[in-house]
DNA sequence: ATAAAGCCTCCCCTTATGGGAAGGTCAAGG
DNA sequence: CCTTGACCTTCCCATAAGGGGAGGCTTTAT
């Protein structure tokens, strides 16, 4: 098939798949004589290992990696988890941020009368201090 | 004083100054004969405004907003608790695709043995599905 | 006089993806 | 036969918010 019907099945774009291919998370398709890259099956189940990698938050060279193990049936699952919980401890991090953003926003907001008025804590905040 | 000194007494870098006012969030700076940027105290409390906005998350177009709203007195409230609104939206979204892909990651590492055997849950759930 | 530090502009790097140009290819229909 | 439209190709640029560093000028201190 071509890149087009592999990205449909896999539900990602054909850009993303050529860039997947440059990157090398994906090996190199083999081409046919139009130049057009060919696929089967399998590369529809690396596609979607991929994007359900991506779903998950893990960067490309997570990915990568997820994938190299993946492949690699003398993996130990400790590297697998070593990944995985790096993963989490990147996202508590984004996770308090955000919520430690979000208190304050609300916070500030919940004060704001909202009106014709110019007076607004949020500004205030932001000015003073 | 110079840009140096500007960007410590702010807590930010010459670099981010010199980007803000080619971004139009601060007012191009006097130069003095030499080509010097030249500030004064009032520019330090400026780009003290807009740290404190990007720690509270806002994007710098917001923070270009804000900065107007908070140099018009005849302001409403209204304007600025608006752009503080959609933020915090934003963010809420954020924070759930996070914590989705922290609860699916913690329990898919809970179940992985995380030792010298290749079964693991985390490639399982990439693989499968 | 010279060296260090600060300033200037300009360009490239990051992440993961989208947009679009310029051009080759293929299938269907007039 | 030829055109149209839908594919495919590569290449370059843009995003957000900076960091890194080159090459060159000025100021400050030794």
């Amino acid at each position: 098939m071509n890149i087009g019907e592999l990205a449909n099945l896999a539900n990602v774009t054909s850009k993303m798949v050529r860039r997947y291919e440059t990157q090398g998370i994906i090996p190199s398709a083999k081409r046919s004589d139009n130049g057009y890259r060919q696929y089967g099956e399998n590369d529809v189940h690396v596609l979607k290992f991929v994007k359900r990698a991506r779903e998950l938050g893990f960067s490309m060279k997570d990915v990568k990696q997820l994938i190299g193990l993946w492949r690699n049936k003398s993996r130990s699952s400790a590297q697998v988890k070593k990944i995985a919980q790096k993963h989490i401890l990147e996202l508590e991090v984004k996770l308090q941020e955000i919520q430690a953003m979000l208190a304050t926003l609300k916070h500030l907001t919940k004060n704001c009368h909202g009106d014709h008025r110019p007076d607004c804590p949020i500004i205030e905040e932001l000015d003073h201090r």
